[in-house]
Formats: structure tokens, C-alpha cells, sequence
DNA sequence: AGATTTCAGGCATAATCGGGCGAAAACCGC
DNA sequence: GCGGTTTTCGCCCGATTATGCCTGAAATCT
């Protein structure tokens, strides 16, 4: 791995994240701290980012804070993140992916972004915009209502068109996962996209916080024992947690 | 094995790897480091790739994605929110409209949102986020292929959908407006959507700011002839524009 | 304020580069 | 063929680059 090769994964990597740290990096490259700052400090001056204490950042990142979605997206965002990296491993580049709405989702849509070579069909307008300009990323935004406050499309047309393709993987984060109760939404045409999603897909992914296990919501997507990889981050309550048929897999973060 | 052959299994090799070792080819052909060097060299003048330290990696397009449609967005928002509100007046309540992507149809959306009760039909993200919350707006999203620098889609999967409707209006806003050359737009893909919609449209009504008028762009949408209505901010240049079949509305902007 | 993390610069090390030199091969005119 | 010239290639060595480690200074956290 040369430096160029590093400086442009980590460009992709900054886009992917908005920001990125220093120690995180080095990490990931299998590199110095020293290495990383080096090639930040190279890139500051070329102007592709701003340093900042602790690693850098978009540097023309306008950051204008809105309801409710934007607020929740913005909360956990390292485990989201974390978990988004995880989930990676599972999905084998050139693969197909339906990919429901979510801010989970989005972080795994920003690391798939990142590292190209995927087809995509969301009906997240959001998934939808971010991986747009990735290298070798074939996207489908699924057509339909475009909900008030999500950003992303419902409705009968959505179902209709989900049901013209076929993936590999159905990556989905619910509102709730439940011992009982399995895998819940907390409105029905979320729960029905997410649910035509998994018919249509060999493998379900579910992506979910550790904060969102042990919660049931209003409407169910699935029995537990339906989803083949969950993706999580590391928590105690999810000790009681288990797949029947499926694998857990934890993204830990510090 | 001479240099030529070398060079060429070397650019083969480049293409298929994205990067090659100095020291990795001088095992590959069995010569020496120095021979592999040289031949780098020669070709990194002749810009067929860019050498780095250890190697070599395909010549490196690191471009900065202008943000063209952000800039645009802002560009004459006084107008285009005139014209907006112009457009109001052709469309009764109550109707379908279908609106393509722009900047102007955008400031449409935004008075059409405010006043509520209408049916659309729209390729653009934009329009569909911010139509989603208005009072009695049944707003449908087209699915298809997101565009890399423009929050719309595009391609077959957005066109074979605009033809499962009918709609009273086609509300466009293209590049260029011109006399002979008709009405253009700068993409054949936005032309394709443009004409797809006003084919399944009752009537056609072009959005369009006084600085289009006389462009001519690449790709044909329509002649002239074909626009019912006209809509654009008074300006001289505009007089000698008429429309054999349509009307000329300008929206008087102090 | 004290503890912890991060930064910046100096130094060490290993890999790589660049140029000079010479040998071998290829080329060329006779 | 043959001698001279040109091209290609390999080897050597000082210079450069990339990277890691270390230490005191600065910033951030608690």
C-alpha cells in the first residue's frame, strides 16, 4: 500500500464518513499514527480536507441541522458507523443489495459507497443521493409516495417495483428487535417495503443498534428466526439475544 | 523481449491491477529493477501513467466535484420564485402535473407545496422532499437511476414509468430556448424525461429564466410549437420570442 | 487543575530512486 | 563477415523517500 493509494481511500473514506480519526486509520491501514497525520497534513495542503484535533474532516462541510431524521442521525453515529463496517464483510463486491431506509442503513451505504462495486435498489432518496458518485456503484431508487418525514418512497408503487428484481442480500434496520415479538417497524409501509425486500432477497442482513434490542414496535416485519446475519454493536442486554438460524455479529467500538 | 513488448504487458498489466511494484515486475519479466525504471519512465512521459514511489498507478483524475447544483439553486432565486408563482395561475387546483428536474421548477414546487391540493408526478428528489409535507399533495416519486451531480433520476426505469400515467400538465424547465433550435436541454437523459412526460401530458408548460432564452443547448426536447405555455420574467431579449400555438406569460419581477 | 490524548519535530532504518559506468546485444554500412 | 556505433540492460552507490519510534509541547477531557 503506497501513500497515494492511502490518501485516496481515505478520501473516499471522508466522504463516506464526513469525518475521520487519526487512531481510526492507522488501524484500519495497519499503519503509524504518524503515517496517517503525514498523509492528512499532505492532503490539508492540497486542500482536499481540514485537520482537525484528533484526525480531519470535510472541509466545505455546511452542516445545517433539521427535524427529527436529521436529529437521529446524528446520535450513535460512531456505532453506526461501526456497524456499517461490519456488515461490509458479509456483502461480497459485485453482489446485489436492496437497502431499506434508515440511519443505520445510511452509515453501511456510506462504507459501500467507499469501497464500490455493488448494485443497489433503496428507496431511500438519501441512500440514494450518497452513492450516486461511487466508483462502479449501480443505483435504483425505488419509486413511490415520498414520506413526510423520512426521506424515502412507500406505497404500492414501491412494493410493485421491489417485486421486479431479484438480490442477493436484503439489508434492513428495524425500529425494534424482540425476543418474542421478532423484528418490528413502527409504520406498516415501512414494514411492508422492508418485508418485500426480504422475500425478494436470498440472505437478510439486519443492521440494528444495541439500543433497539429488546424493543418492540408496532409492526412486525419477521420472525427472528428469518433473519440469516445481524449486525449489532457490542452490549450486554444482547448477551440473551441468539439467531436460531442465523449468525450475530458484533461490531465493537471503543 | 524488447522494451515495446515490455511497456505494453505492462500497461495491460496496469489496467488490470490499478497499480504495479517496480520490484514485482522485475520478477514478473526477469529483468532488473532499473530496466523496470526506465520503462516507467518512459511511459510516465508519455502520460500513460503516473509513477509513485515503488511503483506505478494509472494516471490519477483526483478532480473536485464542482457543486454546480447548489450553485445554481441559489442563481436569480428572486425570478425564478416570480415565475413560480406565475405558473400558479395555469394550473387549477386539484390537477396532475408532471415536474421535471431544475432549479425553477424547484421554486414551482415550493408555491404549488404552499398552496396544496394537486396531484405530481416527478423525477426529482428535491421536489418530492419538498412536496412530501404539503397539505393535499399527492406526490409520486419516479424511480430509476439517480444522477451523480443532480438530486433526479433518470434512465429506461424512470421513462417506462412516466408512461404508466396521464397527467393535465408537463411542467419543464430546460437549458436552453431558442427560435429555430427549438427547446434543448444539456443532457440526453433529462431531454428524455422532459419528452417522455410531455407526451403523456394534457398540455405543456415550460418554466424558463430570461437567460436561457436564445441558448441553444445539445440535446432537442421539442420545437417551439410545441409548448401551450410559456412561462419567463420580462426581459427585452424575450419580445421577439412568440409561440405559434402557446402563450407567453411573464412574471413582472421588480 | 490534573490526566489523557494528540501533535510536531528529530532521528533511525529500510526501501527505493537516480545517475554513472561498463558489458552485452543489436544494428549498420561496407 | 567485420568493425564501429547505438541501444539495452545490469550493477553499484550516494541521495531521496516512506515509515516508525521517541520526546517534549499543546490541546482536550474530566
Amino acid at each position: 500500500m503506497w501513500s497515494h493509494e492511502r490518501q485516496a481511500k481515505i478520501l473516499g473514506l471522508l466522504t463516506a464518513r464526513q469525518k475521520v480519526s487519526t487512531s481510526q486509520l492507522a488501524l484500519e491501514f495497519d499503519v503509524s499514527r504518524e503515517t496517517i497525520r503525514r498523509d492528512l497534513l499532505e492532503m490539508e495542503e492540497r486542500a482536499l480536507l481540514t485537520r482537525v484535533h484528533g484526525g480531519a474532516m470535510l472541509s466545505d462541510h455546511v452542516i445545517e441541522p433539521e427535524p427529527a431524521f436529521e436529529k437521529r442521525r446524528g446520535h450513535n453515529a460512531e456505532q453506526k458507523s461501526a456497524i456499517g463496517r461490519m456488515a461490509l464483510t458479509l456483502i461480497p463486491e459485485g453482489s446485489t443489495c436492496f437497502i431499506d431506509t434508515g440511519t443505520t442503513t445510511i452509515a453501511f451505504a456510506r462504507e459501500l459507497m467507499a469501497r464500490g462495486n455493488i448494485r443497489v435498489i433503496t428507496n431511500s432518496l438519501e441512500i440514494a443521493r450518497i452513492m450516486a458518485g461511487g466508483k462502479d456503484c449501480d443505483v435504483l431508487l425505488l419509486g413511490g409516495r415520498p414520506h413526510r418525514d423520512v426521506p424515502a418512497t412507500y406505497g404500492e408503487m414501491t412494493l410493485s417495483q421491489i417485486d421486479r428484481f431479484l438480490a442477493d442480500f436484503a439489508v434492513i434496520s428495524p425500529v425494534g428487535l424482540h425476543v418474542d415479538r421478532g423484528v418490528t417497524d413502527y409504520e406498516l409501509h415501512e414494514a411492508e417495503v422492508a418485508r418485500a425486500m426480504m422475500r425478494r432477497a436470498q440472505s437478510c442482513v439486519v443492521l440494528c443498534h444495541s439500543d433497539k434490542i429488546g424493543v418492540e414496535s408496532r409492526v412486525s416485519i419477521c420472525r427472528l428466526d428469518e433473519v440469516d446475519h445481524l449486525v449489532t454493536d457490542q452490549n450486554p442486554k444482547s448477551a440473551g439475544l441468539s439467531l436460531s438460524r442465523g449468525a450475530v455479529h458484533f461490531a465493537g467500538v471503543e
